[in-house]
DNA sequence: TATATAGGTTTTATAATAAAACTCGCAAAT
DNA sequence: ATTTGCGAGTTTTATTATAAAACCTATATA
């Protein structure tokens, strides 16, 4: 139990602000998902200071949360795109923007996000129990090595 | 198409960010998921300089994403507890905390977050459909009040 | 009564952010 | 072929946020 604790510090989260924290960062990355690649882009939408955008996306392409190539038919355009790593934030971003929603905002802001396929609303991010519960923070419990039940199968 | 990436700009990742984009605001968030509940608590859990701890309390507080209430026992103690908003917060630190785990530290980081119930570890965060289909990036499409098909119940 | 604790504030130093002007390589127009 | 303009930054200077340390006040404990 002061195991637990003990360890707590060096969860993941620590590691996942180093390049998400800063200022600007879920913005830049949102309009990467809206489909903005290149720098003007960047610095007409968000309206932020030409430095800082310059800083933030060297340290995205430093963390391998995008990734920069030329343009060879305009030797002047480079494009940003987000890496698997970068596009593997997906989940979080929506999840804080519907958090925005339901508890700053006020429920429905459009345009909304639908599945393409059906067009369809998408479900509320949340976390879920192996077979799907819906749970919350009193669902939960820190566990270490030994207390985790494999996922055995029958065979 | 237009009209969607004008309305764009006023989703409300902004306004989430507002309470939850400085620094710091995560990992006292965190620190509150596992159980904390004082000022000195935090300050020596995360090692933040206390001016500026205090200044993020006040602004959850303010916020409505804790709640401060001093104790009868011993009128020196605060004690700050996650409001419901605030606890909404789950599913997006975890989010953040899983992509963490997955893409900076390395998977299997202990302790790890388990179901209470039947103390099996909980799913990957994820965005889904409708019918529960996980979806990615390019599952996903803007609609605008028209498009978007309203659940009919058939009676 | 003296001492320690909890939860801050103040002061001062340092680092991050912002606004504006500037640079440089390339492309398009004249 | 020269000028003009664009895309992607950098530099400079001003402002704001963060940090470290000392200090303060009300309460509790010895």
């Amino acid at each position: 139990m002061g195991k637990v604790r003990e360890n707590l510090a060096e969860c993941s989260l620590p590691a996942a602000l180093e390049s998400m924290g800063e200022r600007w960062a879920f913005l830049i990355l949102r309009a990467a998902f809206n489909g903005l690649h290149h720098f003007e882009e960047f610095q007409q939408e968000l309206g932020i200071a030409r430095n800082i955008l310059a800083n933030r996306l060297a340290r995205f392409v430093e963390h391998g949360i995008m990734e920069r190539a030329s343009v060879p038919e305009d030797r002047r355009k480079i494009v940003y795109n987000l890496t698997p790593k970068g596009s593997a934030l997906l989940p979080t971003m929506i999840a804080l923007r519907q958090w925005g929603e339901r508890w700053e905002t006020g429920e429905p802001a459009f345009p909304i996000l639908v599945d393409v396929r059906d067009g369809r609303p998408i479900q509320e991010v949340a976390v879920l129990s192996h077979d799907g519960r819906k749970l919350s923070k009193h669902d939960l419990h820190w566990a270490l090595p030994g207390d985790v039940p494999v996922d055995t199968p029958a065979a």
